[in-house]
RNA sequence: GCUUUGGUAGCUCAGUUGGAUAGAGUGUCUGGCUACGAACCAGAAGGUCGGGGGUUCGAAUCCUCCCCAGAGCGCCA
């Protein structure tokens, strides 16, 4: 686990900064409140505030925050929660800010803050522009999220898209966050399947000469390859013709990994995904680098010679007890331990797992972060592992698996086949619909909850497809600042900065506003949970609050953001619109998504 | 059999890491455009949070045992 501290900055001594994150500040300030009781005696000393938290209440009816701090307190300290409610609420409202704090039910502790507080939140976003909710959690500290991953041995398919997708969205929003992100992907080109590809890269070489091939169980035969075929042909002509495999195969093996990494990447790119690493398994074979990870373990007592039981209730019907060189990945929390030396003396394809994973380690990461599709499941375990044992426990593993995406067409699944041509690829994807709309709709969904990936519905424009509704309030936002430029009032963010928000007052407003302030705590909880998803729902909430308030210009007319005649208070809404155009902004891009100017 | 991920409104899903009367969309019902997009909004109805037990001021959330579904289970990566 990693220790996620706070700064405990107060509120006082926060004057240089504008508010950021409100709800982490207003912890802080019922903390020097408790200190203060502390002091005087009518608190014990020795207590402990981890527990207590500053949150919006669920119903807003309640206040704008509230605080558990009483009933946490209550039995260690020996007294009611509702004596000490009601002395932290006297300390507390002795702060300007805060209007009003009231006990409710068992010791909950409802504040009301002043509407400057709310209204400064509109400054804040203006000032910071898309960095507002930016935040310190990381501090710094590496971290290197592994995903896609795929085999070089063809396109990218819609399983490995949700993968780059969420690794992609969870890079940005740990760097959001405050972590230095290394974006990484492993090549698997060191096993069984390159070889593959490589003699079914060679029978696409023979066709470009003419000749009649077959594709044989166990290659394959994707037209993809066809192209390869022929420029292994334009690179090497007729040399490895009537040749055995001995002359072409290690060339032509990494002739086709070349280009089938070059596939992925313009695939991936497609996406707009960038790596900042790529990191070939292969390069661990040869160079002593398994060995020395596997060293690294043996040194520690984990590798030993034994046999391993077979599953129990499964038993394969050729299982016969082998000698094997085994890793005790029991120790670390795994089930059974793991092989990484098959009984011919090879490798298994764990143990260039476990070399990489040194490797990272060994880069100086504070913290790893891989991302599986759900039918690595089974690994998550043994690789948690070893990251722990390699580390010595220093280095913190978490494994992301993402779900199955189920694709539908018109409301009726749409089942993938390889043999029926209905294989649907990462490019298939993003050409029908888009990065943007793929992106968006793959993120609204946890990434351990099964997708269902509707062609039709992702492309709807109604409330119902959330990418449309979040894109349609920004660029509403766009519009309202197009229209005041038409009439005569300035609406640059320069000038809306200076605006008197005081102006802020009506309680749709508020509410707008302290639906804009629950950002950068959201962005904390997301990263604390490498969780992207929270950031699509968050910007979803935040658009229907959008949209809920435009609506209600429609009756009362004093809500519109432009008022006639008015360029003050003008400024002052349109200000607040702004805010939520640039949080939304902000927000697509950790989902790395293009915020829209216009609806089409 | 074991591991793992799910089970929340008719349907599709959130649920701020243990908080107050469990929320959205969709569907059903009702209402709203003489403003920049009604491509929108407001309201109503709809729940044994898969089931039982436990932990405590307090559980959809934590522990335990069952039920159902997906994924996986030594020499494939």
């Amino acid at each position: 686990m990693i220790d996620w501290h706070c700064p405990r900055d107060t509120w006082g001594a926060n004057k240089d900064t504008r508010p950021m994150n409100l709800f982490a500040e207003t912890r802080t300030l019922i903390l020097s409140a408790l200190d203060t009781m502390v002091a005087d005696g009518s608190l014990p000393e020795g207590l402990s505030f981890d527990a207590i938290t500053a949150e919006p209440p669920r119903d807003a009816a309640h206040g704008d925050m509230a605080t558990n701090a009483a009933m946490v307190l209550a039995k260690p300290a020996g007294q009611k929660p509702r004596d000490i409610a009601e002395t932290l609420a006297t300390r507390l409202t002795q702060d300007a800010r805060v209007i009003s704090a009231e006990v409710a039910g068992p010791g909950f502790l409802n504040l009301r803050l002043a509407p400057e507080v709310w209204q400064q939140i509109a400054s804040a976003v203006l000032s910071d522009g898309t960095d507002f909710g930016r935040a310190a959690l990381g501090q710094g500290k590496k971290v290197n999220v592994e995903y896609v991953s795929a085999n070089p041995t063809g396109p990218l398919h819609v399983g490995h898209t949700r993968g780059a997708v969420f690794g992609d969205a969870l890079a940005s929003l740990l760097d959001f966050a405050g972590f230095e992100v290394t974006r990484e992907y492993y090549i698997n080109d060191g096993g069984a399947q390159v070889d593959v590809l490589a003699r079914s890269v060679y029978l696409r070489y023979l066709e470009a000469h003419g000749q009649e091939v077959a594709f044989p169980e166990g290659t394959y035969p994707g037209d993809y390859l066809i192209a390869v075929g022929e420029a292994l042909k334009a690179k090497v002509g007729d040399a490895y013709l009537d040749k055995g495999e001995q002359y072409w195969l290690e060339d032509v093996r990494a002739f086709s990994t070349d280009a089938m990494m070059d596939l992925i990447r313009s695939d991936l790119s497609a996406l707009g995904v960038e790596m900042d690493v790529f990191y070939s398994e292969k390069s661990l074979y040869g160079t002593g680098r398994i060995e020395a990870a596997l060293q690294d373990l043996k040194d520690k007592g984990l590798i030993y010679e034994g046999v391993l039981e077979p599953p129990k209730g499964k038993k394969p019907e050729d299982w016969e007890p082998r000698e094997q060189t085994l890793f005790k990945s029991t120790e670390h929390g795994d089930d059974v331990d793991r092989p990484v030396m098959k009984s011919d003396g090879g490798w298994t394809y764990f143990a260039p797992d476990i070399a990489y994973h040194y490797d990272k380690v060994q880069r100086g990461f504070d913290m790893l972060i891989d991302v599986f599709g759900a039918d690595h499941g089974g690994y998550v375990k043994r690789m948690k592992a070893a990251v722990s044992a390699l580390s010595g426990g220093s280095v913190p593993l978490d494994i992301k698996l993402t779900q199955l995406v189920k694709l539908f067409k018109n409301g009726a699944p749409f089942k993938m086949s390889k043999r029926a041509g209905t294989f649907v690829t990462l490019r298939d994807v993003v050409d029908q619909v888009g990065p943007d709309v793929t992106r968006f709709v793959m993120l609204t969904r946890k990434n351990d909850a099964m997708l269902d990936f509707d062609f039709d519905k992702v492309l709807e424009q109604s409330r119902e497809n959330p990418v449309f509704y979040v894109q349609y309030a920004h660029a509403r936002v766009a519009s309202v600042v197009r229209k005041a430029g038409e009439a005569g009032i300035a609406a640059d963010d320069a000038t809306l900065r200076g605006a008197d928000l005081s102006k802020l007052d009506h309680d749709a407003e508020l509410a707008l506003l302290r639906k804009l302030a629950e950002w950068p705590r959201l962005v904390e909880t997301a990263a604390r949970s490498n969780e992207p998803h929270r950031v699509a729902f968050y910007l979803y909430e935040l658009a229907g609050e959008f949209h809920g308030l435009w609506n209600r210009g429609n009756d009362e007319t004093q809500l519109r953001f432009i008022q006639e005649g008015d360029a003050a208070t003008s400024q002052a809404k349109i200000a607040l619109a702004r805010a939520v155009a640039i949080v939304i902004a902000a927000g697509l891009g950790i989902l790395g998504v293009t915020p829209a100017q216009q609806m089409r």
